[in-house]
DNA sequence: ACCAACCTAATGTGTGTTCAGTAGGTTGGT
DNA sequence: ACCAACCTACTGAACACACATTAGGTTGGT
Protein backbone atom coordinates (compact mmCIF):
# COMPACT_ATOMS: atom_id res chain seq x y z
CA UNK A 1 0.00 0.00 0.00
CA UNK A 2 2.85 2.40 0.77
CA UNK A 3 4.50 4.14 -2.13
CA UNK A 4 7.73 2.21 -2.24
CA UNK A 5 9.14 3.84 -5.32
CA UNK A 6 9.67 1.26 -8.00
CA UNK A 7 6.77 -1.03 -7.18
CA UNK A 8 3.77 -0.81 -9.50
CA UNK A 9 0.58 -2.05 -7.95
CA UNK A 10 -0.92 -4.16 -10.75
CA UNK A 11 1.62 -6.92 -11.51
CA UNK A 12 2.90 -9.05 -8.62
CA UNK A 13 6.07 -10.80 -9.68
CA UNK A 14 7.39 -10.17 -6.15
CA UNK A 15 7.99 -12.99 -3.68
CA UNK A 16 5.17 -11.23 -1.86
CA UNK A 17 2.17 -13.43 -2.44
CA UNK A 18 3.83 -16.29 -4.24
CA UNK A 19 1.65 -19.08 -2.97
CA UNK A 20 -1.47 -17.01 -3.09
CA UNK A 21 -1.11 -16.80 -6.84
CA UNK A 22 -2.92 -20.10 -6.77
CA UNK A 23 -5.99 -17.91 -6.54
CA UNK A 24 -5.22 -16.45 -9.91
CA UNK A 25 -4.86 -19.97 -11.18
CA UNK A 26 -8.36 -20.88 -10.04
CA UNK A 27 -9.67 -17.65 -11.45
CA UNK A 28 -8.39 -18.64 -14.85
CA UNK A 29 -9.85 -22.09 -14.53
CA UNK A 30 -13.23 -20.62 -13.67
CA UNK A 31 -13.07 -18.46 -16.76
CA UNK A 32 -12.13 -21.40 -18.95
CA UNK A 33 -14.87 -23.60 -17.55
CA UNK A 34 -17.41 -20.82 -17.92
CA UNK A 35 -16.43 -20.26 -21.53
CA UNK A 36 -16.91 -23.90 -22.34
CA UNK A 37 -20.28 -24.08 -20.64
CA UNK A 38 -21.48 -20.82 -22.11
CA UNK A 39 -20.68 -22.07 -25.55
CA UNK A 40 -22.86 -25.07 -25.05
CA UNK A 41 -25.68 -23.78 -22.92
CA UNK A 42 -25.73 -20.04 -23.20
CA UNK A 43 -25.78 -17.61 -20.34
CA UNK A 44 -29.23 -18.03 -18.85
CA UNK A 45 -29.17 -21.77 -18.52
CA UNK A 46 -25.63 -22.03 -17.21
CA UNK A 47 -25.71 -22.02 -13.41
CA UNK A 48 -23.09 -20.91 -10.98
CA UNK A 49 -23.33 -24.29 -9.33
CA UNK A 50 -22.42 -25.99 -12.58
CA UNK A 51 -19.45 -23.73 -13.14
CA UNK A 52 -18.38 -24.23 -9.55
CA UNK A 53 -18.59 -28.01 -9.71
CA UNK A 54 -16.57 -28.24 -12.91
CA UNK A 55 -13.97 -25.91 -11.48
CA UNK A 56 -13.73 -28.04 -8.34
CA UNK A 57 -14.96 -25.38 -5.98
CA UNK A 58 -18.12 -24.30 -4.18
CA UNK A 59 -20.69 -21.86 -5.53
CA UNK A 60 -19.69 -19.29 -2.96
CA UNK A 61 -16.09 -19.87 -3.95
CA UNK A 62 -16.83 -18.70 -7.47
CA UNK A 63 -18.50 -15.63 -6.07
CA UNK A 64 -15.39 -14.92 -4.08
CA UNK A 65 -13.47 -14.40 -7.32
CA UNK A 66 -16.25 -12.68 -9.27
CA UNK A 67 -18.64 -10.72 -7.19
CA UNK A 68 -21.71 -11.69 -9.19
CA UNK A 69 -22.74 -13.86 -12.09
CA UNK A 70 -22.96 -10.78 -14.25
CA UNK A 71 -19.47 -9.67 -13.30
CA UNK A 72 -18.21 -13.06 -14.38
CA UNK A 73 -19.85 -12.61 -17.75
CA UNK A 74 -18.29 -9.23 -18.25
CA UNK A 75 -14.90 -10.57 -17.26
CA UNK A 76 -15.22 -13.15 -19.99
CA UNK A 77 -16.35 -10.64 -22.58
CA UNK A 78 -13.47 -8.39 -21.71
CA UNK A 79 -11.12 -11.31 -22.21
CA UNK A 80 -12.63 -11.80 -25.63
CA UNK A 81 -12.20 -8.15 -26.46
CA UNK A 82 -8.59 -8.35 -25.42
CA UNK A 83 -8.03 -11.35 -27.66
CA UNK A 84 -9.82 -9.42 -30.35
CA UNK A 85 -7.51 -6.48 -30.21
CA UNK A 86 -4.43 -8.65 -30.17
CA UNK A 87 -5.45 -9.76 -33.67
CA UNK A 88 -6.74 -6.41 -34.75
CA UNK A 89 -4.04 -5.21 -37.03
CA UNK A 90 -7.14 -5.79 -38.94
CA UNK A 91 -6.97 -4.27 -42.37
CA UNK A 92 -3.60 -5.61 -43.34
CA UNK A 93 -3.34 -7.21 -46.75
CA UNK A 94 -6.43 -7.98 -48.72
CA UNK A 95 -9.85 -9.34 -47.98
CA UNK A 96 -9.12 -12.95 -48.77
CA UNK A 97 -6.11 -13.05 -46.54
CA UNK A 98 -8.06 -11.62 -43.64
CA UNK A 99 -10.89 -14.07 -44.04
CA UNK A 100 -8.39 -16.90 -44.13
CA UNK A 101 -7.01 -15.75 -40.80
CA UNK A 102 -10.51 -15.79 -39.40
CA UNK A 103 -10.87 -19.45 -40.28
CA UNK A 104 -7.69 -20.27 -38.39
CA UNK A 105 -8.99 -18.39 -35.40
CA UNK A 106 -12.07 -20.54 -35.37
CA UNK A 107 -9.97 -23.60 -34.79
CA UNK A 108 -7.54 -21.93 -32.46
CA UNK A 109 -10.08 -20.81 -29.87
CA UNK A 110 -13.35 -22.59 -30.53
CA UNK A 111 -14.73 -21.85 -27.08
CA UNK A 112 -14.32 -18.13 -27.48
CA UNK A 113 -15.80 -18.03 -30.96
CA UNK A 114 -18.62 -20.41 -30.14
CA UNK A 115 -19.50 -18.68 -26.92
CA UNK A 116 -19.67 -15.39 -28.71
CA UNK A 117 -22.04 -16.76 -31.32
CA UNK A 118 -24.32 -18.23 -28.70
CA UNK A 119 -24.30 -15.05 -26.66
CA UNK A 120 -25.12 -12.99 -29.70
CA UNK A 121 -28.16 -15.11 -30.36
CA UNK A 122 -29.19 -14.82 -26.75
CA UNK A 123 -29.09 -11.03 -26.99
CA UNK A 124 -31.10 -10.50 -30.13
CA UNK A 125 -33.89 -8.89 -28.20
CA UNK A 126 -33.50 -5.10 -28.03
CA UNK A 127 -34.24 -5.37 -24.32
CA UNK A 128 -31.54 -7.95 -23.70
CA UNK A 129 -28.73 -6.68 -21.50
CA UNK A 130 -25.98 -7.07 -24.08
CA UNK A 131 -28.01 -6.23 -27.15
CA UNK A 132 -26.39 -2.91 -27.76
CA UNK A 133 -22.92 -4.31 -27.41
CA UNK A 134 -23.54 -6.97 -30.02
CA UNK A 135 -25.46 -4.75 -32.38
CA UNK A 136 -22.83 -2.07 -32.47
CA UNK A 137 -20.11 -4.66 -32.92
CA UNK A 138 -22.08 -6.02 -35.83
CA UNK A 139 -22.47 -2.59 -37.37
CA UNK A 140 -18.77 -1.94 -37.03
CA UNK A 141 -17.96 -5.20 -38.78
CA UNK A 142 -20.33 -4.28 -41.58
CA UNK A 143 -18.88 -0.83 -41.90
CA UNK A 144 -15.31 -2.07 -41.88
CA UNK A 145 -15.99 -4.59 -44.59
CA UNK A 146 -17.89 -2.08 -46.70
CA UNK A 147 -15.11 0.46 -46.48
CA UNK A 148 -12.62 -2.23 -47.35
CA UNK A 149 -14.47 -3.14 -50.51
CA UNK A 150 -15.03 0.48 -51.45
CA UNK A 151 -11.34 1.15 -51.13
CA UNK A 152 -10.54 -1.76 -53.37
CA UNK A 153 -12.93 -0.40 -55.94
CA UNK A 154 -11.42 3.06 -55.84
CA UNK A 155 -7.98 1.67 -56.40
CA UNK A 156 -9.20 -0.52 -59.22
CA UNK A 157 -8.42 -3.89 -57.66
CA UNK A 158 -12.08 -4.76 -57.18
CA UNK A 159 -14.94 -4.88 -59.61
CA UNK A 160 -16.76 -1.53 -59.57
CA UNK A 161 -20.28 -2.83 -59.95
CA UNK A 162 -20.41 -4.78 -56.71
CA UNK A 163 -22.55 -3.10 -54.06
CA UNK A 164 -20.24 -2.87 -51.05
CA UNK A 165 -22.96 -2.75 -48.39
CA UNK A 166 -24.78 -5.75 -49.81
CA UNK A 167 -21.69 -7.85 -50.22
CA UNK A 168 -20.52 -6.92 -46.74
CA UNK A 169 -23.84 -8.07 -45.33
CA UNK A 170 -23.51 -11.32 -47.22
CA UNK A 171 -20.03 -11.96 -45.91
CA UNK A 172 -21.04 -11.25 -42.34
CA UNK A 173 -24.03 -13.53 -42.76
CA UNK A 174 -21.81 -16.29 -44.09
CA UNK A 175 -19.42 -15.92 -41.17
CA UNK A 176 -22.19 -15.95 -38.59
CA UNK A 177 -23.84 -18.84 -40.31
CA UNK A 178 -20.81 -21.01 -40.51
CA UNK A 179 -20.29 -20.47 -36.81
CA UNK A 180 -23.83 -21.61 -36.09
CA UNK A 181 -23.57 -24.56 -38.40
CA UNK A 182 -20.22 -25.58 -37.06
CA UNK A 183 -21.48 -25.46 -33.50
CA UNK A 184 -24.45 -27.62 -34.33
CA UNK A 185 -22.43 -30.09 -36.36
CA UNK A 186 -18.68 -29.99 -35.72
CA UNK A 187 -18.08 -32.54 -38.45
CA UNK A 188 -18.48 -29.74 -40.97
CA UNK A 189 -15.36 -29.33 -43.18
CA UNK A 190 -14.67 -25.84 -41.94
CA UNK A 191 -11.52 -25.11 -43.87
CA UNK A 192 -12.79 -26.35 -47.19
CA UNK A 193 -16.04 -24.45 -47.03
CA UNK A 194 -14.11 -21.36 -46.07
CA UNK A 195 -11.62 -21.74 -48.87
CA UNK A 196 -14.29 -22.40 -51.42
CA UNK A 197 -16.30 -19.37 -50.43
CA UNK A 198 -13.31 -17.09 -50.35
CA UNK A 199 -12.26 -18.30 -53.77
CA UNK A 200 -15.68 -17.46 -55.11
CA UNK A 201 -15.46 -14.02 -53.54
CA UNK A 202 -12.19 -13.57 -55.33
CA UNK A 203 -13.84 -14.27 -58.65
CA UNK A 204 -16.78 -12.02 -57.92
CA UNK A 205 -14.54 -9.14 -56.96
CA UNK A 206 -12.12 -9.48 -59.87
CA UNK A 207 -12.21 -6.35 -62.04
CA UNK A 208 -13.51 -6.76 -65.60
CA UNK A 209 -10.82 -7.67 -68.11
CA UNK A 210 -9.59 -4.36 -69.45
CA UNK A 211 -10.50 -5.02 -73.07
CA UNK A 212 -11.68 -1.48 -73.70
CA UNK B 1 -70.36 -36.59 -27.13
CA UNK B 2 -73.32 -38.63 -28.28
CA UNK B 3 -73.09 -40.04 -31.77
CA UNK B 4 -75.50 -37.84 -33.60
CA UNK B 5 -75.01 -39.31 -37.00
CA UNK B 6 -73.41 -36.90 -39.42
CA UNK B 7 -71.33 -34.93 -36.91
CA UNK B 8 -67.57 -35.23 -37.17
CA UNK B 9 -65.79 -34.18 -34.00
CA UNK B 10 -63.15 -31.78 -35.31
CA UNK B 11 -65.07 -28.88 -36.95
CA UNK B 12 -67.72 -27.14 -34.85
CA UNK B 13 -69.86 -24.98 -37.07
CA UNK B 14 -72.82 -26.19 -35.02
CA UNK B 15 -74.66 -23.95 -32.58
CA UNK B 16 -73.52 -26.56 -30.08
CA UNK B 17 -70.35 -25.13 -28.66
CA UNK B 18 -70.37 -21.94 -30.64
CA UNK B 19 -69.31 -19.64 -27.87
CA UNK B 20 -66.89 -22.14 -26.47
CA UNK B 21 -64.93 -21.94 -29.69
CA UNK B 22 -63.56 -18.83 -28.13
CA UNK B 23 -61.30 -21.28 -26.36
CA UNK B 24 -59.77 -22.26 -29.67
CA UNK B 25 -59.34 -18.62 -30.38
CA UNK B 26 -57.41 -18.10 -27.19
CA UNK B 27 -55.37 -21.18 -27.95
CA UNK B 28 -54.28 -19.66 -31.21
CA UNK B 29 -53.48 -16.39 -29.54
CA UNK B 30 -51.35 -18.16 -26.99
CA UNK B 31 -49.44 -19.87 -29.77
CA UNK B 32 -48.90 -16.58 -31.59
CA UNK B 33 -47.74 -14.79 -28.48
CA UNK B 34 -45.43 -17.64 -27.58
CA UNK B 35 -43.88 -17.63 -31.03
CA UNK B 36 -43.16 -13.94 -30.81
CA UNK B 37 -41.63 -14.21 -27.36
CA UNK B 38 -39.63 -17.30 -28.22
CA UNK B 39 -38.15 -15.52 -31.16
CA UNK B 40 -36.90 -12.75 -28.95
CA UNK B 41 -35.99 -14.50 -25.76
CA UNK B 42 -35.59 -18.17 -26.48
CA UNK B 43 -37.22 -20.99 -24.62
CA UNK B 44 -35.58 -21.02 -21.23
CA UNK B 45 -35.99 -17.36 -20.47
CA UNK B 46 -39.55 -17.07 -21.67
CA UNK B 47 -41.90 -17.67 -18.76
CA UNK B 48 -45.44 -18.92 -18.73
CA UNK B 49 -46.43 -15.82 -16.81
CA UNK B 50 -45.14 -13.62 -19.60
CA UNK B 51 -46.99 -15.57 -22.24
CA UNK B 52 -50.11 -15.51 -20.11
CA UNK B 53 -49.97 -11.77 -19.51
CA UNK B 54 -49.53 -10.94 -23.19
CA UNK B 55 -52.35 -13.27 -24.10
CA UNK B 56 -54.60 -11.59 -21.56
CA UNK B 57 -55.01 -14.64 -19.37
CA UNK B 58 -53.64 -16.14 -16.17
CA UNK B 59 -50.74 -18.57 -15.94
CA UNK B 60 -53.07 -21.37 -14.99
CA UNK B 61 -55.23 -20.41 -17.91
CA UNK B 62 -52.39 -21.15 -20.29
CA UNK B 63 -51.86 -24.49 -18.65
CA UNK B 64 -55.51 -25.25 -19.14
CA UNK B 65 -54.94 -25.22 -22.89
CA UNK B 66 -51.47 -26.79 -22.91
CA UNK B 67 -50.85 -29.17 -20.10
CA UNK B 68 -47.25 -28.13 -19.56
CA UNK B 69 -44.69 -25.67 -20.83
CA UNK B 70 -43.04 -28.44 -22.77
CA UNK B 71 -46.29 -29.44 -24.41
CA UNK B 72 -46.73 -25.87 -25.53
CA UNK B 73 -43.31 -25.95 -27.14
CA UNK B 74 -44.08 -29.11 -29.01
CA UNK B 75 -47.38 -27.71 -30.19
CA UNK B 76 -45.49 -24.79 -31.67
CA UNK B 77 -42.89 -26.98 -33.30
CA UNK B 78 -45.58 -29.13 -34.79
CA UNK B 79 -47.20 -26.02 -36.22
CA UNK B 80 -43.89 -25.15 -37.79
CA UNK B 81 -43.55 -28.62 -39.24
CA UNK B 82 -47.03 -28.32 -40.70
CA UNK B 83 -46.17 -25.01 -42.29
CA UNK B 84 -43.02 -26.64 -43.51
CA UNK B 85 -44.77 -29.42 -45.31
CA UNK B 86 -47.28 -27.08 -46.88
CA UNK B 87 -44.33 -25.58 -48.74
CA UNK B 88 -42.52 -28.81 -49.24
CA UNK B 89 -43.16 -29.50 -52.86
CA UNK B 90 -39.55 -28.83 -52.29
CA UNK B 91 -37.48 -29.85 -55.23
CA UNK B 92 -39.55 -28.22 -57.89
CA UNK B 93 -37.69 -26.15 -60.44
CA UNK B 94 -34.08 -25.29 -59.88
CA UNK B 95 -31.96 -24.23 -56.98
CA UNK B 96 -32.21 -20.51 -57.53
CA UNK B 97 -35.95 -20.56 -57.67
CA UNK B 98 -36.18 -22.49 -54.44
CA UNK B 99 -33.85 -20.15 -52.63
CA UNK B 100 -35.87 -17.22 -53.83
CA UNK B 101 -38.98 -18.75 -52.32
CA UNK B 102 -37.14 -19.11 -49.06
CA UNK B 103 -36.48 -15.39 -48.97
CA UNK B 104 -40.17 -14.67 -49.38
CA UNK B 105 -40.94 -17.02 -46.57
CA UNK B 106 -38.67 -15.07 -44.29
CA UNK B 107 -40.81 -12.03 -44.70
CA UNK B 108 -44.09 -13.86 -44.69
CA UNK B 109 -43.67 -15.50 -41.29
CA UNK B 110 -40.79 -13.85 -39.49
CA UNK B 111 -41.83 -15.15 -36.08
CA UNK B 112 -41.72 -18.74 -37.21
CA UNK B 113 -38.39 -18.41 -38.96
CA UNK B 114 -36.83 -16.35 -36.20
CA UNK B 115 -38.07 -18.57 -33.45
CA UNK B 116 -36.67 -21.56 -35.20
CA UNK B 117 -33.26 -19.97 -35.53
CA UNK B 118 -33.19 -19.03 -31.86
CA UNK B 119 -34.32 -22.46 -30.79
CA UNK B 120 -31.68 -24.10 -32.93
CA UNK B 121 -28.99 -22.07 -31.22
CA UNK B 122 -30.43 -22.95 -27.83
CA UNK B 123 -30.15 -26.64 -28.66
CA UNK B 124 -26.61 -26.81 -29.89
CA UNK B 125 -25.54 -28.85 -26.91
CA UNK B 126 -25.77 -32.59 -27.58
CA UNK B 127 -27.52 -32.90 -24.22
CA UNK B 128 -30.15 -30.31 -25.06
CA UNK B 129 -33.66 -31.74 -25.31
CA UNK B 130 -34.20 -30.82 -28.96
CA UNK B 131 -30.66 -31.29 -30.15
CA UNK B 132 -31.38 -34.40 -32.13
CA UNK B 133 -34.38 -32.89 -33.84
CA UNK B 134 -32.40 -29.91 -35.05
CA UNK B 135 -29.31 -31.85 -35.97
CA UNK B 136 -31.16 -34.35 -38.08
CA UNK B 137 -33.13 -31.59 -39.76
CA UNK B 138 -29.84 -29.91 -40.55
CA UNK B 139 -28.40 -33.11 -41.98
CA UNK B 140 -31.47 -33.60 -44.13
CA UNK B 141 -31.18 -30.07 -45.51
CA UNK B 142 -27.52 -30.70 -46.28
CA UNK B 143 -28.29 -33.99 -47.94
CA UNK B 144 -31.14 -32.58 -49.99
CA UNK B 145 -29.04 -29.72 -51.27
CA UNK B 146 -26.12 -32.00 -52.06
CA UNK B 147 -28.29 -34.39 -54.00
CA UNK B 148 -29.82 -31.49 -55.84
CA UNK B 149 -26.45 -30.22 -56.98
CA UNK B 150 -25.24 -33.68 -57.86
CA UNK B 151 -28.29 -34.21 -60.03
CA UNK B 152 -27.67 -30.96 -61.83
CA UNK B 153 -24.12 -32.05 -62.48
CA UNK B 154 -25.19 -35.40 -63.84
CA UNK B 155 -27.60 -33.77 -66.24
CA UNK B 156 -24.98 -31.28 -67.33
CA UNK B 157 -26.73 -28.13 -66.14
CA UNK B 158 -24.22 -27.54 -63.34
CA UNK B 159 -20.47 -27.21 -63.41
CA UNK B 160 -18.93 -30.64 -62.72
CA UNK B 161 -16.01 -29.46 -60.60
CA UNK B 162 -18.02 -28.03 -57.78
CA UNK B 163 -17.94 -30.16 -54.64
CA UNK B 164 -21.61 -30.72 -53.82
CA UNK B 165 -21.15 -31.36 -50.11
CA UNK B 166 -19.00 -28.28 -49.62
CA UNK B 167 -21.26 -25.99 -51.55
CA UNK B 168 -24.29 -27.36 -49.76
CA UNK B 169 -22.64 -26.59 -46.44
CA UNK B 170 -21.89 -23.09 -47.61
CA UNK B 171 -25.46 -22.46 -48.69
CA UNK B 172 -26.86 -23.73 -45.41
CA UNK B 173 -24.38 -21.57 -43.55
CA UNK B 174 -25.42 -18.54 -45.54
CA UNK B 175 -29.09 -19.21 -44.85
CA UNK B 176 -28.54 -19.70 -41.14
CA UNK B 177 -26.31 -16.68 -41.01
CA UNK B 178 -28.67 -14.35 -42.73
CA UNK B 179 -31.36 -15.40 -40.30
CA UNK B 180 -29.12 -14.55 -37.38
CA UNK B 181 -28.01 -11.29 -38.88
CA UNK B 182 -31.52 -10.30 -39.81
CA UNK B 183 -32.76 -11.01 -36.31
CA UNK B 184 -30.04 -8.91 -34.77
CA UNK B 185 -30.46 -6.06 -37.21
CA UNK B 186 -33.78 -6.05 -39.09
CA UNK B 187 -32.68 -3.11 -41.19
CA UNK B 188 -30.66 -5.53 -43.28
CA UNK B 189 -31.67 -5.46 -46.96
CA UNK B 190 -32.82 -9.04 -46.96
CA UNK B 191 -34.02 -9.31 -50.52
CA UNK B 192 -31.03 -7.67 -52.10
CA UNK B 193 -28.51 -9.76 -50.22
CA UNK B 194 -30.44 -12.83 -51.14
CA UNK B 195 -30.68 -11.92 -54.79
CA UNK B 196 -27.02 -11.04 -54.97
CA UNK B 197 -25.92 -14.29 -53.39
CA UNK B 198 -28.19 -16.40 -55.54
CA UNK B 199 -26.93 -14.65 -58.66
CA UNK B 200 -23.38 -15.47 -57.66
CA UNK B 201 -24.36 -19.07 -57.08
CA UNK B 202 -25.75 -19.10 -60.58
CA UNK B 203 -22.43 -18.03 -61.98
CA UNK B 204 -20.48 -20.50 -59.92
CA UNK B 205 -22.67 -23.35 -61.00
CA UNK B 206 -22.76 -22.49 -64.68
CA UNK B 207 -21.17 -25.28 -66.73
CA UNK B 208 -17.98 -24.43 -68.62
CA UNK B 209 -18.56 -23.08 -72.11
CA UNK B 210 -18.55 -26.16 -74.34
CA UNK B 211 -15.62 -25.14 -76.49
CA UNK B 212 -14.23 -28.68 -76.71
C1' DA C 1 -75.79 -32.61 -14.01
C1' DC C 2 -71.99 -31.70 -16.87
C1' DC C 3 -68.35 -29.60 -19.15
C1' DA C 4 -65.17 -25.99 -20.93
C1' DA C 5 -62.87 -22.00 -19.70
C1' DC C 6 -61.10 -19.84 -16.73
C1' DC C 7 -59.34 -17.84 -11.68
C1' DT C 8 -56.72 -17.51 -7.02
C1' DA C 9 -53.84 -19.61 -3.87
C1' DA C 10 -50.52 -22.91 -2.45
C1' DT C 11 -46.41 -25.96 -3.30
C1' DG C 12 -41.86 -27.24 -4.54
C1' DT C 13 -37.79 -26.73 -6.85
C1' DG C 14 -33.85 -24.28 -8.77
C1' DT C 15 -30.80 -20.54 -8.38
C1' DG C 16 -28.26 -16.12 -7.33
C1' DT C 17 -26.68 -13.99 -3.43
C1' DT C 18 -25.52 -13.03 1.49
C1' DC C 19 -23.61 -14.34 5.90
C1' DA C 20 -20.73 -15.97 9.20
C1' DG C 21 -16.98 -18.67 9.86
C1' DT C 22 -12.28 -21.59 9.11
C1' DA C 23 -7.54 -22.49 7.52
C1' DG C 24 -3.39 -20.87 6.45
C1' DG C 25 -0.02 -17.37 5.29
C1' DT C 26 2.24 -12.54 5.69
C1' DT C 27 3.47 -8.21 8.01
C1' DG C 28 5.17 -5.36 11.54
C1' DG C 29 6.07 -4.30 16.15
C1' DT C 30 8.42 -5.99 20.35
C1' DA D 1 11.36 -15.65 18.42
C1' DC D 2 6.77 -14.31 19.23
C1' DC D 3 2.33 -12.30 18.79
C1' DA D 4 -1.51 -9.51 17.21
C1' DA D 5 -3.57 -7.74 13.10
C1' DC D 6 -4.69 -8.64 8.66
C1' DC D 7 -4.90 -10.86 4.24
C1' DT D 8 -6.57 -14.44 0.61
C1' DA D 9 -9.09 -18.56 -0.46
C1' DC D 10 -12.34 -20.78 0.50
C1' DT D 11 -16.95 -23.62 2.89
C1' DG D 12 -21.82 -24.61 4.53
C1' DA D 13 -26.04 -22.94 5.68
C1' DA D 14 -29.60 -19.64 5.19
C1' DC D 15 -32.32 -16.28 2.30
C1' DA D 16 -35.12 -14.44 -1.26
C1' DC D 17 -37.12 -14.74 -5.24
C1' DA D 18 -38.79 -16.60 -9.73
C1' DC D 19 -41.05 -20.09 -11.88
C1' DA D 20 -43.65 -24.37 -13.34
C1' DT D 21 -47.04 -27.03 -11.68
C1' DT D 22 -51.13 -28.50 -8.78
C1' DA D 23 -55.50 -28.12 -6.16
C1' DG D 24 -59.78 -26.45 -5.70
C1' DG D 25 -63.22 -23.13 -6.77
C1' DT D 26 -66.40 -20.18 -9.94
C1' DT D 27 -69.06 -19.08 -13.94
C1' DG D 28 -71.91 -19.84 -17.78
C1' DG D 29 -73.63 -22.36 -21.47
C1' DT D 30 -76.08 -26.96 -22.79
Amino acid sequence: MRADGTSHPSPDPRPYAALLAKGEDRRQRILAVAKRLLRRQGWRSTTLGQIAREAGISTAGVLHHFESKEHLLHAILDARDADDESHADYMSGDLLEELGKLAERFERSPDLVGMFAVLRMENIDPDAPLHHRFLSRHRVALETLSAFIRDGQRSGTYHPEVNPAVLAAEIVAFLNGIETTWLLDPSLPLKEVFREYVASLDRRLAPPSDAS
